[in-house]
DNA sequence: TGCGTGACGTGAA
DNA sequence: TTTCACGCCACGC
């Protein structure tokens, strides 16, 4: 079959598992594309994610993800071009107490949440 | 139907 | 040490 639409019921939506994932991760936290995919079992995934990202992006209210506070490796707000404006990203950021000076998270590697690690 | 793209990350040269 | 290239899965055209 070359279009396994259902092979098992472990079907796991990635773009469904990515959106809970970051919905758990809390105010004044952030968290990295890498970290997700790495929790969801895709160490080469990180890319999937960020198009999680954008697929949630038109998403609001309870099913609403907050992207802002997933930024790549390197803290830096990569998917603010994505967002409502170019400081969308850094202004909720700012708005939860987390520092973005010039793109780039501050502290962090103090701010990181690692799902597989708190969630573990 | 099939190919390329895409908010990244890691490995190797 | 820094830079280049590749790989992943899913969706769009």
């Amino acid at each position: 079959m070359k279009t396994p639409k259902e092979p098992t019921e472990a079907h796991r939506n990635f773009f469904k598992d990515v959106h809970d994932v970051v919905r758990l991760v809390p105010a004044g936290r952030v968290t990295t594309y890498g970290a997700i995919a790495h929790y969801l079992g895709a160490r080469n995934g990180a890319r999937m994610v960020g198009w999680a990202m954008m697929a949630a992006h038109p998403l609001v209210g309870p099913t609403a993800v907050p992207a802002h506070r997933v930024i790549n490796r390197l803290g830096l707000l990569t998917g603010r071009q994505h967002f409502a404006t170019s400081t969308a990203m850094q202004e909720a950021l700012e708005a939860e107490g987390v520092h973005v000076e010039d793109d780039q998270v501050q502290d962090f590697q103090r701010l990181f949440w690692d799902p597989s690690k708190e969630l573990a």
